[in-house]
DNA sequence: GACTTTTTCTGACGATCCGTCAGAATCCTC
DNA sequence: GAGGATTCTGACGGATCGTCAGAAAAAGTC
């Protein structure tokens, strides 16, 4: 009895892993209006209204893969927090994880996009919500955390009302932002000058740092060899799956 | 001849406002999923072969209602370029219009989010995205010429590869990912700590480009007298509508 | 002003998609 | 293997998109 329901409950868990694979996929390929619960019961050999009990409307499907995404997210932040090195190589890690992430899940991304332009938040489920809201405060707390032992330790001082929140929402908003406008361009960003997002993030995330008087600053310490170590330390497998290395 | 032709053709480019008017309203009423071309026609009191006349697919509207948004963007950051004060002041005056702009016009920004997120593009018309293409170059090149005016004074030395495209980049990055954090916030901010964004901006802005070294440093300005300054002399009456100042 | 031609407008229509639900199919229990 | 519980199905109603044949209006012609 016990066993039985197990594996029951086993297969619809697998399946609703399969549904929300399959959704990612069109999401990427086909875009948002291409993705249709139809197309989904179809590719899995489902019915549509298994799918529905899955997920009561698309727009709660997309949630999930948003919060997905955001467990991911979540994870990275964690073991780029746990990085052995100063705050700011800690904080760089996290911005490390913030950039393997899109480029290892592209199509995660799509969904959080969506999700934050059109009004899908609505027509999802109330506790999908709840989870979504709770892995994206995992995420900033675990970036919180890291200003805060800056504070500590006194490599930084915060000024003017300035708060850890301040910086977190700074390097979130320009990573945010970034990533928005690379996927996403209307213009090509090459042709603004734009080479490579990464880089120009970089230089970015170092200059606002500085700005915050966060130590050492970009010129007493070699960052560069700082990113590689924690490539190799935290992200080893993520970045060899990347190419980069 | 000439001038009845010219009479329907002003009667064609005032119906046009008027959908466009009306689309704006429903978008930030509604959401994108409540905006329908039928409620469209039914609101204006033309059929919805008229609005298709107009628009070639929902889509198509939608990038057009983005393209007035960047043309009012690419106003307001040419009357900030043309502010007479120091290029930081001036470039501090671009964000301030950032600011200015999605307070203004809400409708708009949801328009341009939902252009970014979703495979809108693909849908609209060629041209159509060619408008918004040259709009949003307009904004682009202006902010440029800002930072090479720094440059070419000698108060911002770019290093390490950086070039005027690079700051650009980070400061639009910024500013377009925290009015979507702010706009369409899953977590609501102010739980987060963010309790106004244009503040958290302020800091954050000054930040990256004291971290650019770009002179006068925030620590050496009064940039507070300068904001109010631009804001009375470029944007009063923006302004004044907000109730700012 | 009456007739023709051109332009513009209309709303019914086919196609698509969402989400539901009555009934079929499967699984479980005894 | 009968009967009951659970799960699955796909046809269906409702809504929307975008089209297009024909109606209505405007412009042109005599």
């Amino acid at each position: 009895m016990a066993p039985t329901a197990t594996r029951k409950q086993r297969e619809i868990q697998e399946r609703e892993t399969l549904i929300l694979d399959t959704a990612r996929e069109m999401l990427l390929e086909r875009g948002y209006i291409g993705l249709t619960m139809d197309r989904i019961a179809a590719k899995i050999e489902y019915s549509k209204g298994t799918v529905y009990q899955h997920f009561s409307s698309k727009e709660d499907l997309i949630v999930a893969l948003a919060t997905q995404m955001n467990v991911k997210r979540s994870e990275f932040f964690e073991r780029a927090s746990t990085f052995q090195g100063l705050p700011r190589e800690r904080c760089m890690a996290a911005g490390l994880a913030a950039n393997l992430i899109p480029r290892l899940y592209p199509s995660w991304l799509r969904a959080e996009q969506i999700i934050h332009a059109s009004s899908v938040a609505e027509k999802a489920a109330m506790e999908r919500m709840r989870a979504l809201y709770s892995t994206e405060n995992a995420c900033f707390q675990t970036l919180s955390g890291i200003v805060r032992d800056a504070v500590s330790q006194r490599h930084l001082e915060l000024r003017d009302g300035a708060t850890p929140a301040t910086i977190v929402f700074g390097l979130w908003s320009m990573t945010y932002g970034a990533h928005f406008l690379e996927s996403s361009a209307i213009v090509p960003l090459e042709e603004k000058g734009i080479a490579d997002v990464s880089i120009e993030l970089d230089h970015n995330y170092n200059a606002l740092l500085d700005g915050f008087q966060w130590k050492p600053l970009a010129g007493d310490h070699d960052y560069r060899a700082s990113a590689e170590r924690i490539l190799n330390e935290v992200f080893s497998e993520e970045a060899a799956a990347l190419g980069i290395l």
